[in-house]
This record gives structure tokens, C-alpha cells and sequence, in this order.
DNA sequence: TTCGATGCAAATAGTTTGCATTCTA
DNA sequence: TAGAATGCAAACTATTTGCATCGAA
């Protein structure tokens, strides 16, 4: 069950026409804005603002608006195919939801670097034992300092 | 070193007379807004957001403009005072800095429960040593689902 | 009497919503 | 051709900024 008929993504990162058939299963219609959003989702890999991902878009489709890349990426977080991250202050980032991993947002210079799900993982159960509280490693962003702007730092002042 | 003159805030809370005497150490000036705003913080004790907090103070003193809370804040903050999380979507809160934790915000609810510091500390070292960002325990905020929540989808859908 | 603090208005960033129109299925 | 998707404008939330005035030290 992983061909275009599957409620299930492949476990390896889907491709467009994967994406796009879950997108029909849910009553959704395939528009080339559509298409061309999770092009630019899947070829930017990273973490993109959504004026950041309209920005790609544009550079193919000048007419789709900001609004269209909000509504399409509010539905595809829906499905599960992307995900949200609030990085403290600033724009939400989006990227395609692939292995679960949490987020490192370095207050002073804005990286958001990833971080695989094993290192917070007993975190996780932790939290759930103690506290029956299921954190979800995909929203997971923990705030702090990364070592390049500790160390300007620790010289600078 | 504990009294008015001091750098440092007591350990165990601070009072409002320790709070405006550090904001007059760094130059600042006491005035009834931000006796009261440290009032309310310290009356509430949760998170509130910039709004509610001025809810607060505006039951006794109707004048404050809200910006002047976000400005207060902010000189709070900076000293080291309160706490500023950012909960996801909506506003964010603050709160007074006490012993190091960190937060546990329910994406359904909005429940905010805080954790001590012990039971992410490993999480704060493994990340240090594999990634060398250093984790603000202040702003750690995990997403996620709380017990009454999961339950309640759990028996609802 | 100086300079920080405030009130008010307005700007800003990020995101959402209403509605007429367009286009997919 | 019904209903989903879009473009556009406008509203909205949270926050910041400019500036004249006020008030603490």
C-alpha cells in the first residue's frame, strides 16, 4: 500500500505526484499552485518561512499569491505532510515532515538546526511518564545559543 | 548581599522593592506603572500575556497604556526579571525567572505546565556536547498534547 | 532641570478572512 | 456545472516606534 491510492506517505520522503494524490483523496484538487508549493517544499529541504517558500513560487508563477501558499500550507500540515515550527519570534518555518527530529533555534543569529528524535527522545518519555504529557517531536524547538554566537560572544563583550 | 543594593535577587523570589531598586541600579526610575505591573506579576504567578497582564493593572490604574507594559517588559527581561515564552501561535507570555524550567504547552488547550529544570537537564547536556548550543532553560517550551486533551480525542473522534 | 517614562497614534509583521471569480473534476 | 481554489482587499493580532509631554531624582 504505497502506491498513489495510500493514506500513507513512503517512509523515505514523498514526491510531488505522492503528495498530490493524498491531496485528492482528501477531496482536495490538483491546482498548479499546489504543485508547484511542494516542488519548492521538497527542493528547499530546509526550514522556509511562507514568504520565503512565495518567494520561490514566484520565481515560476509570479500570480500565486501569499494568501494561496498560507491556505495550501495550513491544509498540507493538515494531511501531515508538512510541518510547522515556531522559532520563538519571527515568521512560522515550514518543512516536509520526514524522520521525527526537533529543532535547535539559536536566539542571536536565527539558525534552526535539526536535531534527530534519539537525542530527546528520553525527554519525551520523561515528560509523558511524569507528567502525561505527549509532546510532539515534530513542533519541538528548543531556544538557546549556538556555539558560533557564543563564542562572538565570549570575545565581542 | 541580598538587600536593595545588591546585583543579584534573592533565590527564593524576589520582592517588588528588590525589582525597582535593581531597574534604579541600572538607571532607571520608579514609577507606579512598574510597581504595579511587578505587583501583578508577582500576584498572578502563572504566564500571562502582555494583555492580561494589563488587565490587571488596569483594575487599578486604568491609565496604563499597553504599550507601556510591553516596555516594562521588556526592561524586565532584559535584567533578567521575568521570562518571556513563546507558546506557538498566539501571544507570548511571561513570567517571573525563578528556579531554571521549562514549559509544556498543549497545542489543543493552551495549557501552559511548567517542568523543573532535572528532567530535561540531560537533554540540555547531550545537546551541548553533540550540537555545542546551549539551551535556554527559560525559553524551552515543548508542544504537544496534554492528558485531558489526548483523552478527550481519544473518547470524541 | 535634566533625562527617563509615558500616552497616544500610527506603523509594522505575520497571518487570516470575506467575497467575487476562476477552474478542476 | 457544482464546489473547490484562487486573487485581492481588508481585517486582525501581537508588537514596536516616533514624538510631544510628563514626572522622578
Amino acid at each position: 500500500m504505497t502506491g498513489p491510492g495510500s493514506e500513507v506517505l513512503p517512509a523515505d520522503g514523498p514526491t510531488v505526484e505522492n503528495v498530490l494524490a493524498l491531496l485528492r483523496e482528501h477531496g482536495g484538487r490538483t491546482t498548479s499552485a499546489k504543485r508547484l508549493l511542494v516542488e519548492v517544499l521538497m527542493a528547499s529541504g530546509g526550514h522556509r518561512s511562507a514568504e520565503q517558500l512565495a518567494g520561490q513560487v514566484h520565481s515560476r508563477a509570479p500570480d500565486v499569491h501569499l494568501t494561496t501558499i498560507y491556505r495550501n500550507l495550513d491544509e498540507l500540515e493538515r494531511l501531515g505532510v508538512v510541518a510547522r515550527t515556531y522559532a520563538g519570534h519571527g515568521p512560522a518555518t515550514y518543512h516536509l515532515s520526514t524522520a521525527p527530529h526537533g529543532h535547535l533555534v539559536c536566539d542571536a543569529c536565527g539558525l534552526i538546526a535539526e536535531v534527530p528524535a534519539a537525542v530527546f527522545g528520553g525527554l519525551v518519555g520523561a515528560v509523558r511518564e511524569q507528567y502525561g504529557f505527549t509532546v510532539s517531536p515534530e513542533h519541538l524547538a528548543l531556544a538557546g545559543r549556538c556555539v558560533s554566537c557564543i563564542r562572538e560572544e565570549a570575545e565581542g563583550g
